[in-house]
DNA sequence: ATGAAAGCGCTAACAG
DNA sequence: CTGTTAGCGCTTTCAT
């Protein structure tokens, strides 16, 4: 069914048709209401390869993110999509599985596409790979920092200073020996988080020691074998930062089967969170990532950029949404350990 | 950047552009290394929506997903992603909110930019509101089973035969008076769960209670009111089924706050088999559902009816993939609870 | 207010 | 093996 077929059977040219889908009020309200009724017998639907081909705009938006099974990036793509059904547009899903070669064929792909613009979550990509990008005007935002890639629209939470703020409540409630489970994954961000450890336990007069700091995969095996090895230490840290909250968990699982109670043998802090993370017990002391607030900020930062309303000044924006922290019993501060829920 | 100009500069007709890319084979070693060489100094990539235009072929398969914040139909979506990758296909992942005419407003979106195919999670279309579609012969695979819409390719689980299984097993275990907390969604699998309990409870020759069973929210919040609720009771249940682990868990909280004992002063059950399930204390029975499967098997089917493979008998296919009984500690199985870990 | 017609960039049939 | 050319369905000048 196309517009040659409506114009026919509602005898006025195809022009006419086209005029009442684009520009409603440039035609007499007679023979408009006449073709609408055509069109809806007719169950015309108009053909966007062609409306594209000719326009330039496809309506659609394309979400690159590394996991679809993150609960983190899934909250991103919550907000993104909020902004994109409300103006209408479509979201194009892919992961990258924090492959850089398969981000750099999605970049190709989108941009063959025309997708009218693009979310990049976590990107690894570098400023060189960004070349082809700028040459197409296609609108991108960033979600999350990368120093290889500057210069870009950007909306970003600091991990490090977040990082810093846990650490440093920790040393308040009077922890001295902080160790930390880091996850292998995701890798810039923990990296971030790795070096606040690092900077703020020095900063603070701490003993930094490289034996407090292990290595897991992200998952709840990967927390409980990092727990594992940190209370095999002769000296064992007496409070334990994790990068996840489901590491935490199983960093947890393995304190309590190792007869020791958290927060008072050991305290535990994490990062994320989740929601179960308020129901476990002890309920844990974690880091709120601002994730659904970054999709709805970087989309709406998107079509500004589409829609132009940001040209005028040109230069790319970078926002920062702070992550805050949330205490609660599993850290071990005096007036969350008194209280009984 | 566009075909003409890089026949142009290769010195070649367009056709013979298109077959570089079309039909490699077709055209000769030199020429056709030549042109490559252009079109790599040019950066030239080819428009999408005039290949479109003409092939009437996107590239792209819709997903439609009732909601973004639930593993599991991202684990659906993982596994379409991984059929869709490797056919080199996109995904335009869309939400529907369990809203019945935001999924019709979908549809009608996705006809309009001839996607190849469509995958449609837990629909609540009817067999009326398809017709449209077929008419347009674009490939529909669904996942879910839903009495208003038969007659389609479809893959699912069954979840009424499968709360049989895990309400029997508790009945075998002991328990007489068996209490159901159920979630408001997804609606039409948890009528589903109702009906395998009722159905089971009569069957097995147990007093079917309405006043046993509850309905609340999917939460951890909704899981806790409804144990708040069933424990009230004068006569309360001594055995709980959840429709979800994660009501589960608000569940258990509830009853580990009223210094209940699980299993031994009451048994729960649920439904999902979250990763957390295994690690929280006392470590949930569930129900497994095959959700990456599903989504795995009903993209192979897509791209089959895609690729015309299974036209020759025509028929739509059903596809069952049975959901798995979990048994942990949290059910009162004896083996169990004698267990340690 | 409406129509005629030129293309958007590409593919494939046809001719050479 | 390569070139010419007719569309694919739509939007938008430019006329009328």
């Amino acid at each position: 069914m196309n517009i040659k077929a409506v114009a026919k059977k509602a005898g006025v040219s195809v022009a006419t048709i086209s005029r009442v889908l684009n520009h409603p009020d440039a035609v007499a309200p007679d023979t408009k209401e006449h073709i609408l009724k055509i069109m809806e017998s007719l169950e015309y639907t108009p053909n966007w390869f062609a409306r594209g081909l000719k326009l330039n705009r496809t309506g659609v938006i394309a979400l690159l993110i590394p996991e679809i099974l993150d609960m983190g990036y899934m909250e991103i793509a919550k907000g993104v999509e909020a902004v994109a059904h409300q103006k209408k547009y479509n979201i194009m899903l892919c992961t990258t599985e924090e492959d850089r070669s398969k981000e750099k064929g999605y970049i190709e792909n989108f941009i063959a596409r025309k997708v009218d613009g693009i979310i990049l979550v976590s990107s690894f990509l570098k400023n060189s790979d960004f070349d082809q990008i700028k040459k197409q005007d296609i609108s991108v935002v960033l979600i999350g920092k990368n120093e290889e890639l500057t210069g870009e629209n950007l909306v970003y939470t600091d991990y490090q200073s977040a990082t810093g703020e846990a650490i440093r409540h920790m040393i308040e409630i009077g922890h001295r020996k902080i160790g930390m489970i880091y996850g292998t994954r995701p890798k810039i961000e923990n990296m971030d988080k790795r070096e606040g450890f690092r900077k703020t336990i020095t900063e603070e007069g701490l003993n930094y020691r490289p034996e407090h700091i292990v290595e897991e995969e992200n998952s709840i095996e990967g927390g409980f074998l990092g727990a594992s090895k940190l209370l095999n230490l002769k000296d064992r840290p007496e409070a334990i930062f994790v990068t996840s909250d489901i590491m935490a968990i199983g960093a947890m699982e393995k304190i309590k089967q190792a007869g020791l109670k958290i927060p008072q043998d050991i305290a535990v802090v994490g990062f994320d969170n989740l929601k179960i993370s308020g129901y476990i017990e002890p309920k844990l002391t974690t880091v709120a990532k601002p994730m659904y607030r970054m999709g709805l900020v970087a989309a709406r930062l998107l079509f500004d950029l589409m829609e132009g309303d940001r040209e005028e000044d040109g230069e790319p924006q970078e926002i920062l949404i702070q992550s805050k922290l949330k205490v609660r019993k599993s850290c071990g501060h005096l007036d969350r350990v008194k209280e009984i829920f």
